[in-house]
DNA sequence: TCTATTTAGTGCAATATCGTATTAATTGGA
DNA sequence: TCCAATTAATACGATATTGCACTAAATAGA
């Protein structure tokens, strides 16, 4: 098995990420980023009332930098904050209707915007290899590093 | 077809870019980031002496992140910028022996790594989704949009 | 040729990300 | 129960990213 190949499978993805990164934050509303539409998007996909560590793990950030995302969210009324009533320590974070609102059409937005897009390519293509990645994810997911290198906890992310 | 799915697609290769980034970022020299080892691989990869604007497009990164990232990789003797002679308002970034082995080292820690890391996965699966990834690479590389939102400067990337 | 426009690079300020250290609450073991 | 260790969140400072504005060089058109 050619090792190289492999280097180039996840190259290829930082490059595509990066591409459909740009396409997605040119559609967000004034003032979010592409980290405030995931911590939405997770919210929702995954499920609300998550405390920030739980969202820090998730996104495989540092703590800090979830603190300072969601103060952004809080700050354009899109997520509340609550103290978790089982933890004295920590907080919880719900989306709210605007939240929802905003998520929503951030993705009927950029759906036909990526339907346009490729237009010109076989999206029949992708996907059949949507399982390879939703397996690759899971995979990678539940074999990361255990050990947490400095400020990062790592956990499994849902 | 189903337009959610496609959605999907790009969510799943967000995600896997995140937890790859993570397991690169854990093997660079300290002091180098992601970015860093991006650009010394590009210049290896595609060509070296890029002109900063072309590195900028090539990554979809403003021409003020590139200045940055590049005086880091020139503090760290990695690469070199000369005038360009064929234009002088630009300067060529040129990779330095250093820098060609730092490059080459940092894949060669992480080719293992990833191999590990894989060891329960069917690689097969990865290696037969390779084309496809490239193919929509190059794809939206030469459809990226053609106007220019506020300072970046979109082109294709090599 | 001469000048208006475009382009390459960077300075600067605002925001984002990250590492360290601190505080407060929880947990676990004696 | 009591206290040491762990954990959640944040303040703070350092670095990274970005947008805007500016300079200098190149280019295009009259």
């Amino acid at each position: 098995m050619n090792p190289m190949a492999l280097f180039q499978v996840f190259n290829e993805i930082g490059i595509i990420e990066q591409l459909s990164r740009t396409i997605m934050e040119a559609r967000l509303p004034k003032g979010l980023i592409a980290p405030h539409f995931s911590v939405l998007n997770h919210l929702i996909r995954v499920s609300d009332g998550r405390t920030l560590v739980e969202l820090a793990r998730s996104f495989q950030v540092p703590k800090t930098t979830m603190t300072h995302t969601v103060s952004g969210l809080v700050k354009h009324e899109l997520v509340m904050v609550r103290p978790n009533p089982n933890d004295g320590r920590s907080k919880c974070v719900w989306i709210t209707e605007e939240g929802r609102r905003v998520r929503n059409q951030v993705i009927a937005d950029l759906t036909p915007e990526f339907q346009e897009l490729l237009g010109g390519f076989d999206v029949e293509r992708l996907f059949a290899i949507l399982p390879v990645l939703t397996d690759l994810r899971i995979f990678l997911d539940e074999h990361r590093n255990a050990e947490a290198p400095r400020d990062r906890e790592f956990r499994k992310q849902a």
